[in-house]
DNA sequence: GCACTAAAATGATCTGGCTCAATTAAGGGA
DNA sequence: TCCCTTAATTGAGCCAGATCATTTTAGTGC
């Protein structure tokens, strides 16, 4: 069968890549809240977003730092994380090209409540906070299109909660592996591959547990041929079985 | 000392009141995102908007259901609450007068995704969901407005997940106390009163733990002298030393 | 003041998942 | 191909908090 082993991720550094004006063009139009506008007004906004590349896992902000910047994911994974000082991390969100992130609320003091970290290599668009919001009350069309995505994310948030306090941890990884395979899935011939690196670490603080418990559910389901997994890389052979186990 | 015990809670019940077109107006510009508009954008405003009124306990929506309206509270305090089929429920947040509730996303299907009750007598405005969406698209400001109220949602969301999966049930609920002062807190001669029915149980599901333990937990305080509480009501003695089992 | 009801307190037991501590092995580098 | 680093696995003991079962009590209605 096979020889020599290696991870079978797609490799995600981005070389000699600069981010011309019209690849920023082209990513932009794939941002949700920017799909409606026209080719017009999306060149004008283009020119208030600046592009820049962050190796993986170097810190793209920190929390607690003043949040000044909207982000926009433009290649590569980005993953949010909330530390405490006990030195548990919670992770939050992971987000691939055209999600944004960042900090609202100009109510509050304009703070980012958490840290941003590049899983893999990654190119990413910012643009100013305050051109943003005039941004917002220029275009009517992109501040509702931010607030549903924002309503969507609070939905899925309160989802994790009402699992956090309900289901079994097994259930917990079941289900966000699911979740993670509508997102970054790839079929490939492991499986259904999820294209990001992603250690026991990084689910267990997904699901808020340990990395050792996480191994362990892990290896039963790779016991149980459900999934099949390497260092820091996860495919799923049978996606029906973990949906019924994240059943509740 | 005192004579007959009675709750220290104010009477909610709303009896012959009838929510006029004026009192109405009042109430919808004391609602965040309507504070910045003028008189006459309100009065326009208030006419899609109609009244009802809920006795305590009842269901004002139910997880589920088709999702047309939106609300907001004007007296009373409502709860909202996922069930799951196991009988366990997560309150996920508790209003009083000013907050909206329903539900946003076009995106996806409109289903309310959590019950609405009320957790005393109440009355609320509703307004048609596509009524308040073409609203949004006239009024920037107000979309602004809400975008960042729900910003502000999803972030007490994302630091309720932090503490689900960090703290103790103990520090938890020291710190829902501290918050629901916040919100509800009058002072009186018991001290800061939480001025809303609260069971333990509606305390176990906000912090997701059991009522018995939020029980234990909450006898564990009272003999501290930390708070004064009886059946559905709770006052904080001393904010202070709760704030400090709060933190973490 | 008395009786009644549902909330709250309390006791006893049990367990999922955490912690601490090694051990094993995946996969990149040269 | 071998080496080396760090992720992943696995084992054992322990405890916070769940669960089940009662008893107590707050507060309302009469």
């Amino acid at each position: 069968m096979a020889g020599r082993k290696t991870t079978p991720l797609k490799d995600f550094s981005l070389g000699t890549h600069r981010c011309s004006v019209d690849l920023r063009l082209e990513k932009l139009s794939m941002v949700p809240f920017f799909t409606d506008l026209d080719e017009g007004k999306l060149t004008a906004i283009n020119q208030q977003f600046s592009a820049a590349h962050h190796h993986a896992d170097e810190t793209i902000y920190h929390q607690d730092e003043r949040a000044t910047m909207l982000r926009v994911v433009v290649h590569g994974a980005v993953k949010l994380v909330r530390h405490t000082m006990d030195g548990k991390d919670v992770l939050l969100d992971m987000l691939q090209p055209g999600d944004y992130f960042g900090n609202f609320s100009t109510t509050g003091k304009a703070i980012y409540s958490e840290t941003a970290r590049a899983q893999t290599d990654v190119c990413i668009l910012s643009i100013r906070m305050s051109n943003f919001r005039s941004l917002l009350n220029d275009y009517p069309e992109v501040a509702v299109a931010v607030l549903d995505i924002t309503a969507d994310r609070l939905q899925s948030s309160r989802e994790k909660i009402r699992h956090l306090t309900t289901l079994t941890v097994k259930k917990r990884i079941a289900h966000i592996l699911v979740m993670l395979s509508e997102k970054f899935g790839e079929q490939n011939a492991y499986g259904l591959l999820l294209q990001l690196p992603l250690s026991r670490k990084d689910l267990a603080d997904m699901v808020g547990t340990s990395s050792e418990t996480a191994s362990r559910i892990m290896s039963d389901f790779q016991d149980q041929d459900i999934i099949k997994t390497g260092r820091q890389w996860v495919a799923i052979s049978d996606i029906n079985r973990l949906a019924d186990i994240a059943k509740e």
